[in-house]
DNA sequence: CGGTTGACCAAGT
DNA sequence: GACTTGGCCAACC
């Protein structure tokens, strides 16, 4: 059990995604902090490599200024999720962006 | 091991 | 208020 292997930071960042309940949302400058890092990018970098877009839910990343962002598969899909999931989007921004943003990750 | 890339962010013009 | 520039950081070639 102490065998701690080392994780990558994209790695850290789908363990971190995960904790991101249904129906709300988070920013890469969240993750980031969270991950004790500014790479935003390196974030964002991390998704566009993400090997389980089915088992990380990286469909509820978005950026800082409310907007989608983007995603591999196209933004129309990430809308769809979202908007399966509660979250609703306007002109590619989200609805209440504030009330569902989620800051509480768990170390 | 240097340079490029990228689903970003903030400030300046 | 929209566009441009610079900066930050990790992964890839």
């Amino acid at each position: 059990m102490s065998d701690k292997k080392h994780l990558t930071f994209n790695q850290q960042c789908y363990e971190l995604l995960k904790q991101i309940p249904e129906g709300k949302v988070s920013t890469y400058k969240a993750l980031a902090n969270a991950l004790g890092t500014k790479a935003y990018q390196a974030v964002g970098n991390a998704m566009n490599k993400n090997p389980n877009p089915y088992v990380v839910p990286c469909h509820r990343v978005v950026q800082t200024n409310g907007e989608l962002g983007g995603f591999a598969y196209g933004p129309k899909e990430k809308i769809a999720l979202l908007k399966k999931e509660g979250v609703h989007i306007e002109d590619n921004k989200v609805v209440d962006f504030k009330i569902h943003f989620f800051d509480g990750f768990q170390p």
